[in-house]
DNA sequence: AATTTCAGCTTACAACTGTACGCCATTTAA
DNA sequence: TTAAATGGCGTACAGTTGTAAGCTGAAATT
């Protein structure tokens, strides 16, 4: 790759961790004013259509990397079960990764659950998208390795997911102490679930 | 009342109901303008100041006055299930009351998704409250008419209030026919819940 | 070596924001 | 009947925003 385009992919990654910097706790990204992404980049303002379209060009962009951060966090939990061959507590290690996930990504995890219901239609959907991905590895986990029907999976991995990043999103608000007992009580929602799913379905 | 305190309370709820008509699918409270909204009010600007210190204290009304909706619901809720004296499903009858309920009050429901992970504390803290009253009212009912322990009750009414919400949120970028196959996913997943939590219970 | 490309800059502008200040007119209290 | 209180208005100001236009210098291409 020559000097330029070096340069370029640079700056460009300038902007999108400036954006993701100021998506704290106190400003949304339909907040985020492009003036003062640019300021936190360090370029001038106009250079910024250099690089995105527009704002929500980078919020998709954003999006995105999101997604991909989540199939890293599913690919972690995976190996993880898989390295726990005291075939241990399937949702306990499930749950501990996502919640160390939240506390690495925070910001990230943030902009996921806002832009979900935000105020932008392709932002919702791109939201939906990475989550559906999510949902349906996980029930096809439950398909494969507990054997559920197509669509009993689908339902039970639905509401485990909401269940899951609900619990997240309280988690963004909460002290490490009190994020124990909430980890706790999404534990037991996952297995009262998964009770329910099995004897449903006449396990 | 006195002529002059009247036309107080009139010109205050013109200001929540401009804000309310705003608070539409493109646009959160916090993308909200004082101009924009004392504008459809249709008083001056500064007059904003005779009644609400701040935006926050108009948003945090807003959030009240949703609660209060939310609180309706639930009376509507437990009619229905009084009346419906064929003991017939409860779960059904409590759905297709949410679910009309987001299709008359959107914006309303809206306010409390988006304002639950917004960017004010204060907001999520006053939506969190308003959430929890609804979980509590539920888990009540769990306790005295289905016998759980207190403990039990709560955690599966998170659950089931959890799951509703989240096909609320789902539900208001959904189609009258689409919203219909997603009622029958919650209702699905709630009868999972129940039975898993009963299972769980021993029964 | 000459030419083209282009990331980034500076300057500029019009639109919009929140809100301070002071006036007016009417209701309310004395 | 007089005096005070107050909801609403107009004006004004400083700050911010997105973005259009055009320039510059270095990298890439010819």
């Amino acid at each position: 790759m020559g000097t330029r385009a070096q340069q370029k992919t640079k700056t460009r990654r300038a902007i999108i961790d400036a954006a993701l910097n100021q998506l704290c706790a106190e400003t949304s990204f339909s907040n985020l004013s492009l003036r003062e992404v640019t300021r936190e980049a360090g370029i001038a303002p106009t250079s910024f259509y250099r690089h995105f379209k527009d704002m929500d060009e980078l919020g998709l962009t954003l999006v995105d990397e999101a997604g991909l951060t989540l199939r890293q966090l599913m690919r972690q939990a995976r190996a993880r079960i898989a390295g726990n061959h005291s075939g241990g507590n399937v949702i306990r290690t499930s749950v501990e990764t996502f919640m160390e996930f939240i506390n690495d990504n925070g910001n990230v995890f943030r902009l996921l659950l806002r832009e979900r219901s935000g105020t932008s239609a392709a932002f919702r959907a791109a939201v939906s998208r990475e989550i559906q991905h999510f949902i349906a590895e996980l029930a096809d986990y439950l398909e494969k390795e507990l054997s559920f029907s197509e669509d009993e999976a689908r339902v039970q991995a639905d509401a485990m997911v909401t269940l899951v990043f609900s619990a997240g999103a309280e988690a963004l608000d909460l002290s490490r102490v009190a994020r124990k007992s909430l980890a706790d009580k999404v534990m037991m929602q996952l297995k009262i679930v998964a009770r329910g799913a099995a004897s449903l379905s006449g396990k």
